[in-house]
DNA sequence: AAACAAAATGTAAGCGCTTGCAAATTTTAC
DNA sequence: GTAAAATTTGCAAGCGCTTACATTTTGTTT
């Protein structure tokens, strides 16, 4: 094992006495030369080890596929299973995941959007449509695809692949209504920035109007996806609302969070409040009592983002934005 | 907004009045410049809006700082914080991540591995060290740096940044032998392919024997990362022995899916039946039980092995393994 | 077997950056 | 003020690949 210089493809083409455009054309366009030929190229290459090297290849080409997925968190389950989806399909069609989090930060956001850009990325996935212009400004200008995931909006601009966020709020909105309940509070996601926690909000907030129930501002509360925030918000509503018989979380996350607190204050859920989330992750199976929730299609999302942005970038340009339907799952916190 | 080419380091230069060498300076050492010929530069490069070819400079300087990680999944939650950290501790450096997971399969993870180095990956992080020869070999020969986490072995060929997988499964042994439980049984990740599970295998297999407590073949089980093939594996282990009173679970996946099913089935955890895990991942505090188990330090691996990762890169090859260290951490299931 | 079309291969000009070395400029020393 | 040293800049040769176009080879038709 010499630690010898890396081969080029003009040793390959030495090698097997070809011209160097035969062997590009042997590896990325086979048909095009004739077989024996092919043959020897091909065993020359192996012979070799020869590999072609990326940054020439880039530059010749002028594509990296490397495709950039700016997600808000990896620490919990909210995001894992649509990526994992994403990369496998990227993978499957030689392309490459670059991956980055922004903690739900806006200007972080920002700054990882212009570093996987002039990293190398051919094509973006973003979470949600929220952000400053100028960063759409920015792709358009270097003409970069990118697909909006986590979220659908008819008739603007961008390439969506999601869900309407309002519409689905309602949808667990209105399964808690259909139970009678008419004291609900609402522990939303943190709005700031974030459109899908304010879609959700929205739309809980809709459908109770709809129904003529009745919702001050104290009785919604907004927290950050993590557990003790949740159960904080548990904790001041029903102070402020001990008549309170459900609450509607914009987050598996806080639902959970609300949950555990319940419990540890000795509420019975769903007995005396049933708690309703949204995402259906991981952990909504494992809590008990067992999470009621909306069901998200994650793996979908991840697919057809990956798919949309590979069309994209073979020139299709006919990218159409993708509805996905999320629906209701039964299971033990709601009653 | 015209959609003009983007600007080369030769419009910058042009523009500036100056080499293209100069403005490679200003980039890449901009002390090497006079102050004002720099700001002429800046304020180019800003008006121009010009940002290096990716390919480019990838091509000149034989580096992409790329840096990429084959894990085996992203679905749960076992090697979120840790990536997170890693790709956080990446981020701030400069370099970027690129992902892909390897669905524990082995051959898979090879093809993952040899994508991503010929997709311009300039160094690896991998987890575990149970691996085909040839891969090390390769690596070795393509001077590829790279880490081997979630793992550690002294005296190998290898650079881990992780803790010991039987010793650390001694811990969790240690504690339930502790309790007086004399009827244990092991339910253990899939050994196939992977080293930590194994070593966790041993780890628990030796306590017990160091402590004269018997372990027949049925009463240890193994299964995949998956709730429901550990809630099977529980069932099977107590139908056929009734009497146990402990069950040592080679991962929190594993024990949840136990505790899950136990519950199911009327047993009362820990009442009846004590179960420990091994990870301390989210949803161990989740589940109710809250689940007994080996806290293994997930976001320091990702922290260490991104750092070493860099130091390797810029040349200091007095690259040292670390050894972390597991503990255990006293929740609900064990009693 | 000649004439032409089609297929296969080669030539060489980029792609946009970095960097060793040389040249020009500025600073320092006397 | 001049010479030498130190600093700043420019020149141009790569880095390793792709691809338009030209050339050669092969196949087809008559």
């Amino acid at each position: 094992m010499k630690i010898r210089k890396r081969a080029t493809i003009e040793d390959v083409a030495r090698l097997a006495r070809v011209s160097t455009a035969t062997v590009s054309r042997c590896l990325n366009n086979p048909e095009s030369v004739k077989s024996d030929t092919k043959k020897r190229v091909l065993s020359a290459v192996k012979s070799l080890e020869y590999s072609p090297n990326f940054g020439a290849k880039a530059l010749a080409t002028r594509k990296t596929n490397l495709i950039g997925a700016i997600i808000p968190t990896m620490e919990n389950a909210i995001f894992a299973n649509g990526i994992q989806a994403f990369q496998e399909t990227l993978s499957a069609a030689g392309y490459t995941l670059l991956v980055s989090s922004s903690s739900y930060q806006r200007d972080l956001e920002e700054e990882q959007i212009y570093a996987l850009v002039s990293r190398g990325a051919d094509a973006l996935l973003l979470i949600g449509e929220d952000r400053n212009p100028d960063i759409y400004a920015y792709l358009k200008q270097r003409q970069i695809p990118y697909v909006i995931a986590w979220n659908y909006r008819g008739g603007t601009q961008h390439t969506f692949i999601g869900f309407d966020n309002v519409r689905a709020a309602q949808i667990a909105a209105e399964e808690v209504i259909k139970k009678h309940h008419k004291n609900i509070c609402i522990i939303a996601g943190n709005t700031k920035e974030n459109d899908r926690a304010r879609d959700r909000k929205i739309g809980f907030i809709k459908s109770l109007e709809n129904h003529k129930i009745a919702v001050s501002s104290s009785q919604i509360i907004e927290a950050n996806y993590v557990f003790e925030e949740a159960g904080d918000a548990f904790e001041t509503l029903i102070n402020k609302h001990p008549a309170t018989t459900a609450i509607l979380c914009g987050n598996d996350v806080l639902a959970v969070g609300a949950i555990l607190r319940a419990r540890k204050r000795g509420f019975n859920i769903p007995k005396q409040i049933s708690i309703v989330g949204f995402g259906d992750i991981e952990f909504s199976n494992i809590v008990s009592p067992k999470l009621s929730t909306v069901h998200v299609p994650h793996r979908q999302m991840g697919y057809h983002s990956a798919q949309l942005i590979i069309n994209m970038l073979n020139g299709h340009p006919q990218a159409k934005s993708l509805e996905l339907s999320p629906h209701f799952i039964h299971r033990e916190s709601l009653s």
